[in-house]
This record gives structure tokens, C-alpha cells and sequence, in this order.
DNA sequence: CGCAACATTGAGACCAGTCAAGCAAAGTGG
DNA sequence: CCACTTTGCTTGACTGGTCTCAATGTTGCG
């Protein structure tokens, strides 16, 4: 069951991938260089270190961009959510671990025929360049709220990323939803350790903005004030 | 003397900023659309919020890319050296600050003029693609050193990169040179206070590790001790 | 059931922030 | 040339948020 040839019809990112702005034959000659696959929650996708041999688009799932320390500790970079990329171009070798935090699966491509089509297809360079200026806000929004927000403030942003990525509905985000990350993984993205999440997590619930309904789920009930405390 | 036309001959960058996968008549075309300008140390390059309408590489100085946070707080989010690029495309309005923390030179173009030249010309589209992913690259690491490490070692860190910058050479850093950013820039580069920036230079001179002549010159006397330091 | 993994809570230590004072260098104007 | 101001750097005392260490609780699974 594992990997599979890409069908392209019905994928479920098909018009927000990077792999849109082909044409339909132009799609096609792409979706027969990949396979597709999946990967359970912890798996590996992709090694730090590893030489950098292929291109990946995420369809669905979550992925953690990770860098593991000399001393063993992990620090995670940042999240990949469906239609985002993994692996990274240009380079002779991946510097991130890149992991399933739940059940993934993805598009993957050999880094050097991906690479080869962007030359051909400026459309196809621009896309992934526009995709990777938003990974580059993104990770200094990261270092903006690691700087400068203290500990519940962070763990808030965080619900409320997560409150907005579970919903079908970008405009319309969910107050009510699963998190996809453990403890641990939320402390190694946050810069912080477990024990300050989960105290942290007590004191947004004791100040009445969350609630906690089992150890995984989260129900937003004050947004206002969870937005105040983040901005 | 402000701004001139580009001369491409004899620019001291020629041959690493993006412009250098172009042909001659390609450049010449590209330096038609712009204008070359100086700043002054302090003076604003780009401002957030404004229109983004304008793409610059920066020819020689150091500037600093920056976001000032609701309650008035300055937050540099990296530094730009000769060859780098300025400017966000694909966006309606920039989101950070860019100024010269040194007197600067650099080639700006209209923003709509360089993207539109992307399309047309893949090899500038991919290589504004790999320095994007550099940029990428060393926004993580940021985020890797504020944090992990403490403020000792954050400072020793930013010193070695000073160190590196200032060398001719990339093979040689030099051991002695002066700091292109104030105690205040460097506290907000590193997120922490003027002070403890200040008390962790004290400290690291005290173990050896480094001599001040001046308030701005620094000189490393053990090199190895600082590396293990950051490492 | 009992183990293993994950989460919560508490006590104490420590690093960095805050507040405050003093110092040094570079301008500025009389 | 000398007060005077401004700006930036250093140092000290104290506070406080987060980490560390440790124990206990909870959930899920073989």
C-alpha cells in the first residue's frame, strides 16, 4: 500500500500545492517522476544530514521541521501543514529532521528533476519562491514570539494557530479541537521546557479563556482575551 | 551625488549578488530600471508597512532588518551584508524595517520591474530562490541560539560572526576588528537587555576569551575557548 | 493488571530583566 | 577653551519568570 503512484485528481491540495500553477500535461509529467506515500505519526520523512535527494509537497497530515543538538536535545523549527514543502532545494544536504507529528501523506518528488523543471518553468520558481518568503515570515514571526512574548503568551499563540489549521474554514476558526502536538513537541517549538506548558496551559484555564477537555483536547472559551494576551 | 545611475563595471559585489546570473546585456537592461544610493548610518532604507514597491541589493555596508512591536519595542530580525537582497517581493506592502546601521551603498529597483524580470528569466528566479533559502537558513539559526543558548554565548556567537564578516577573506576571520551594531542592537539581534549584552562582554573578557580596545573594537585572544563556548 | 508514556504539580535555584546610578566619549554653544 | 548636554556603556542591587529536580497523576496498551 505503500508508495503509490500520484494521482492528481481529487488530491486534496491540488489548487493551493506548489505543483497548481502547471498546466494539466505539464502536472502530469511531474506526477509520474513522484510517488506518493504515507507515513505514521513519528515516522521519519526526511534525516538531517541525509544528502538531499528529494522534494516533497505534504497532502495531509502534520510534519515538525526539527534540529537535533549536539547534547541530544531536539529544537523544532517550525510545522509543515498540508500543501506545504519539505526537503530543501538547492542544497547538497537536508540540515532538518522532518517528521510526522501525525499521520502523513505526501507527495515525493527526486530533488534534482524538481529542481530541473523550475528552471524550465519560471512559474514553477516563482511559486516556490513565493512559498518559501512565507516559511521565511514565518519563521521570524516564531522568533518574534520567542523573543518577546513570556511563557502563557506563547503557549496561547500556539492554541490559536492550531485552533485556526483545524479548520475547514480559514475565516471561521474552530473553538473546539484536538492538538497535534504532545507537551514535549509544544515546549521544543516554544523554547521552553514541558513542565512551563503545562503550567501554562493550567493558567489559561484557571483564568477561564481555555478549558481542557481530556489531555489532547482543547476548547477555546474566551478568544478575546486569548488574542489580548497574545498581541 | 544621490541617488546615480548603476554602473555595473568595477561594483564590488558583481560577481555574488543575484544580478550575476545574468548576461551583460541582461544587466545592462536590469540597471536601466534602477538607481544606485547612498544612506547614512541610521538613516531608513524601507519602512514597514509601506507599499512595497522596491527591490535593492546592498552593494556595501550593513544593514538591519527590523519589526517595532505594538508597545514600541525595536526587534532586529537579521542583518543584511554586501550582495544581499533588500526588499520583500510578491507582497503588497513590506513587513519589515530596513535601515543602515552603517553608511550604505545599494542598487534599487522598482519591485514590479524585477519580479516581472524573474518570470522571464528562470536562472535569476532561482537564484533569488537560493539566496531567499539562505536568508531562511540563517533565521533558523537564530531561532536555534535565542532559544538555546544563554546570553554569554548568544554574544560570543554574534563576536565570531563579526569576526567572519569583517575578514576580506572567509578562510581567515579576523581576530581583531570593531562592531558594526551598538550594545542596544546587538541586545535586540540577540533578544536580550542592553545590560546583559554589556555584562556578558565584561564576563567574557574577564575568562580571557576576548580584550575591548574601545567601547566599539573588540579583539578575540582565544579563539578555540569562545567556538566551544557557542558550540 | 501492570507497565510505559505523557501530563501535572510543587519547591528551590538561577539566569536575565528591571530599576537606578555612575562613567566615558562626542558634540554643542557660549 | 571650557561648561553642558547627549548618547552610549558599565556596574550594582533586587526582582521575577523559567528551569531543574522530584513526586504524583493520568491515559492507553499489551
Amino acid at each position: 500500500m505503500n508508495p503509490q503512484t500520484i494521482v492528481c485528481n481529487g488530491c486534496a491540495v491540488a489548487d493551493r500545492a506548489v505543483c497548481s500553477v502547471l498546466t494539466e500535461p505539464e502536472r502530469a509529467e511531474l506526477a509520474r517522476m513522484g510517488r506518493r506515500r504515507r507515513y505514521r505519526r513519528g515516522e521519519t520523512i526526511m534525516a538531517a544530514g541525509d544528502e538531499s535527494t528529494v522534494f516533497a509537497t505534504l497532502v495531509e497530515g502534520v510534519a515538525k521541521l526539527s534540529l537535533i543538538d549536539s547534547d541530544g536535545t531536539e529544537r523544532i523549527m517550525g510545522l509543515v501543514h498540508p500543501a506545504g514543502m519539505m526537503g530543501q532545494l538547492f542544497t547538497p544536504s537536508q540540515r532538518l529532521n522532518v517528521t510526522a507529528v501525525q499521520n502523513c501523506e505526501a507527495c515525493i518528488f527526486p530533488r534534482d528533476s524538481f529542481e530541473a523543471l523550475t528552471a524550465s518553468h519560471p512559474a514553477l520558481a516563482q511559486r516556490v519562491l513565493k512559498e518559501t518568503l512565507r516559511d521565511l515570515d514565518e519563521s521570524r514571526s516564531l522568533i518574534d514570539m520567542i523573543s518577546r512574548r513570556q511563557a502563557p503568551a506563547r503557549v496561547a499563540a500556539l492554541l490559536l494557530s492550531f485552533s485556526r489549521a483545524s479548520s475547514p474554514s480559514a475565516c471561521f476558526p474552530a473553538d473546539a479541537f484536538d492538538l497535534p502536538l504532545t507537551r514535549g513537541e509544544m515546549a521544543q517549538l516554544l523554547g521552553l521546557t514541558i513542565e512551563t506548558v503545562s503550567r501554562s496551559i493550567t493558567a489559561l484555564e484557571r483564568d477561564g479563556m481555555i478549558r481542557r477537555t481530556g489531555s489532547q483536547s482543547i476548547a477555546i472559551t474566551d478568544r478575546p482575551a486569548l488574542e489580548a494576551l497574545v498581541a
